[in-house]
DNA sequence: CGGTACGTAACAAGCGTTCGGTATGTAAGG
DNA sequence: CCTTACATACCGAACGCTTGTTACGTACCG
């Protein structure tokens, strides 16, 4: 066959797709080069001329799921405040099949992170990337009076990461108990209640 | 050497010491009869002995885990209502060098959970139970007047379940950025939010 | 011809598992 | 009491298989 032009890279694509269906099933813990190669049809000796060696097959796999998930369709942002940020909330949850695809290889993901330095502190980036994605349009949201004025809105960022990342491990594991409606409503169930939350320095409560 | 009574049972807690040290260090994906074996000194043909396959060896570990998490030291519950919820969350947390590696080895479990229907349900079975534990003082808490009188004791479960557990992931991937306080203080910002939320149908909302 | 893009086949290493073999102890029989 | 028989606990080595990796051969292109 000729070597045509972008060639090599249409094939590093059907590598990935079948890298990405591996995964999906099995997991990183049973991600082998001979079920990506017999998934895409081809000899393992194919994959080490694109990946030479495993690590680097794993590393394209990390990528290539950091790249979806960027890349994933997003609802609108509405408008600022706390609606951007249910709506980014939201694009997280496993909602559709790919969604809970996606978050099954994340999850799946963290096994071999914990276990390597490197990757948990990759991990732990993403995750500061997340949180300060987030922070701004909860600060907007402070400005807009839909929280307190004392909230911390990097500490409420890493709580609504934390609460949807639980949320999304949860469903993951009993789909039938968090269909979409139930999902959903927890965040907005989540969200009114840091919007009427008391500030967190002994400030004057509504409630109670 | 004698089989003197209760041998057995001693050796198969020598076992379950070195499948823990192995866990903690290298994740279920890094469990291997030979890890285990040379961490304790011993042949794999010994393992064999009181374990006579790999997958007996998972399940026990597993039952492991279930039972160092049943049995783990527990701060004492105060009284009823938010105040236990609280001290229930934060047993949780990864606060310790103990609680710590047995939340790694939770969080490492989950790959092989994802990719086996069977202990997929029992991961979802943990969960549901978990949650059932917590319900009741969500119940008590309503009565006391510590949560708005529509909320929804289930829902609020899984609430709080998921933001401990995503804080615990967080806290796993970055331990500086999450020291005691934090995570504690993050638990109690999550209580007061909850218990100053307005119900979740329509009720008159008291800020905003 | 030379170089790229593979397939085929083999490699060493590591895996779970199996199989004698060797102590050591208990139980039985004269 | 001594001997024989048998079970237990364990080791060491090997088995067969899968893993990641490498070497070599071939087809096709410019």
């Amino acid at each position: 066959m000729p070597p045509a032009p972008g060639d090599r890279d249409a094939r590093r694509e059907d590598v990935s797709e079948a890298v990405w269906l591996a995964l999906a099933e099995k997991g990183f813990g049973g991600l082998t080069l001979r079920a990506v190669a017999s998934a895409m049809g081809v000899s393992t000796g194919m994959l080490m001329h694109y990946f030479p060696t495993k690590r680097a097959l794993i590393a394209h796999a990390l990528d290539l799921l950091e790249k979806r998930t960027a890349e994933r369709p997003r609802r609108e942002r509405p408008a600022e405040g706390l609606a951007t940020v249910r709506a980014m909330l939201l694009d997280i949850l496993p909602l559709t099949p790919d969604d809970t695809a996606r978050n099954r290889i994340w999850v799946s993901s963290w096994d071999l992170a914990l276990a390597d330095d490197g990757l948990a502190s990759d991990q732990a980036g993403r995750y500061t990337r997340l949180r300060s994605t987030i922070r701004p349009h909860l600060e907007a949201a402070r400005g807009l009076g839909e929280l307190p004025a004392g909230a911390d809105p990097e500490r409420l960022a890493a709580g609504a990461v934390a609460f949807v990342h639980g949320l999304v491990v949860q469903a993951l594991f009993d789909p039938g108990r968090f269909p979409e409606d139930v999902q959903v409503s927890m965040v907005d169930d989540f969200l009114a209640s840091i919007s009427a939350a008391r500030g967190p320095a002994g400030a004057p409560r509504t409630t109670l």
